[in-house]
DNA sequence: CGATTCCTTGAAGGTTGTCAACGTTGGTGG
DNA sequence: CCACCAACGTTGACAACCTTCAAGGAATCG
């Protein structure tokens, strides 16, 4: 199973590049226009009328925001789609900085809704010629397409998670995204967060029951892993947790994060 | 289980809209300036190099592929991510007019590559400035945010059939989401299409084992639902197969496509 | 014609789901 | 303040689904 199907490239079949691909000077440039870009976002999003929703509301049926561009300034939420069968599928959880509405604005209303766990602040943007106004700067269209990047590489780990591990993986997995993902927004500084999601919604997201994510983060805690109650997650084993999450080869790669992001994981603004 | 946190908005809490939202000359406009992109990044495409491997090449290691944009113009790939523990995750598989690489440009390398299923053919847009040039011009970059949110699109399908389906459901939801593809793009006209996925790599794909798959595979023939042998899937019946895959209460909306994907969906180039 | 990969099937065992019951918490109103 | 209610959390027993292990057959390629 150990990737059996790759083979050398004959390395005759395709013209070689012209130049030097991905050079440092390219990603320079790069960074520096996606830096722009989110200062005009941010700048826009300043603009316009700000907004606050209670907890446990759908953004589709408040008046205003079907089809809206959304910064979250505090407070969570997710995105989900319901099934026939009863079950239902939570496919992203936004935190503070997140857009919310991207993708959504260009797509045929996928079946997908969005419904805040907490109450939540934001900051928004009515729709209508809004994004087509948007992209017309380009380091905007930069940085919103960067922004779709990173929902798209979200939903990535958590499809793989699903695809490959068992349902101890996939817990580890949800509790370090959500720790990291906290800690470059600079919201925490320790190895404990809030979570704002029930058991049931945990597993609306892992694709498990509540019945089973309540006995895995029972013997998390036994082990003394990672241990959450009332919403308070904390982190106890970090190593081990990875080990459980055991995401991909990615491991030697992990410190070679692009300049790019660096950079802009560092501002805590839009991110 | 069946929403129950789901309360009506009080309505009071944020601003009315001021205007109409997402009208109908705005989904006009929105259409245009997509078919207007579509055009541009299609010329751009073929101003290129065009470039052909074998199957079951990877991207990453061809030469100047690496970070390269790439438009299919026959044959299938995947993106996968491997895990430690020698499970492979594809978590999606392209199509002939499907773009490769967007994400990946704007994204630290993500562990993630892409294979050749097939001899593929495409037309190759080195990396390096080009997607910044690329995004200079406003439809192209609205036209590029579009096809993100049609990645995304399939992500979030599979990710929630995953979250809620067992491996018949699974399976249906495969057969009948390459099927709407192949239409749509107007590479097939019947009710059977090539598939160029082992059943490894459909395990891989929809979270199984390849015996599972064998004996869901079976299970479906044995029904008279669906068949498929030596890489040639044919629907024998098309709406037990919906009923299987129960994609979401989206039933009574699908007849609701907007005008935009319909408009774009009808041309078989980019898409 | 090996050799390899893929497909196929059976048997056994483990992980996860289902069902049912009860405890806990937080909010509401008497 | 307490009673009540609803949603959430917790646990056990059992069943179903899926994986693992093992082995053999079929197809493809040098």
């Amino acid at each position: 199973m150990r990737s059996p199907e790759i083979k050398a490239p004959s390395g005759r079949e395709w013209p070689v590049a012209s130049g030097a691909i991905n050079d440092l000077s390219s990603r320079e440039l790069l960074r520096g226009e996606l830096a722009v870009g989110r200062r005009e976002l941010t700048a826009s999003f300043q603009c316009s009328p700000p907004c606050t929703l209670g907890p446990s509301q759908l953004l589709s049926t408040s008046s205003g925001l079907r089809y809206a561009l959304c910064h979250i300034q505090s407070g969570w939420a997710c995105q989900f789609r319901d099934f026939v069968n009863g079950r239902r599928a939570i496919v992203d959880v936004y935190i503070p900085g997140d857009v919310i509405g991207l993708d959504a604005i260009l797509r045929t209303r996928g079946s997908e809704e969005v419904l805040t766990l907490t109450s939540v602040a934001m900051e928004v943007i009515h729709a209508g010629d809004a994004l087509i106004d948007l992209m017309a700067s380009q380091p905007t269209a930069l940085y919103i397409a960067w922004l779709l990047g990173q929902r798209q590489q979200r939903t990535d780990r958590l499809l793989s998670a699903l695809q490959c591990l068992d349902s101890r993986g996939r817990l580890a997995t949800m509790v370090l995204d959500f720790y990291t993902r906290l800690r470059r927004r600079k919201l925490i500084t320790g190895s404990s967060y809030n979570l704002p999601l029930t058991q049931l919604q945990i597993g609306s997201y892992l694709g498990l029951t509540v019945v089973h994510v309540n006995r895995v983060l029972r013997s998390l805690r036994d082990e003394r892993i990672a241990q959450m109650e009332r919403n308070c997650v904390t982190i106890l084993d970090l190593e081990r947790l990875k080990s459980l999450a055991q995401h991909a080869n990615s491991v030697a790669r992990i410190n070679e994060r692009s300049s790019v992001e660096v950079a802009l994981s560092n501002g805590q603004a839009v991110e």
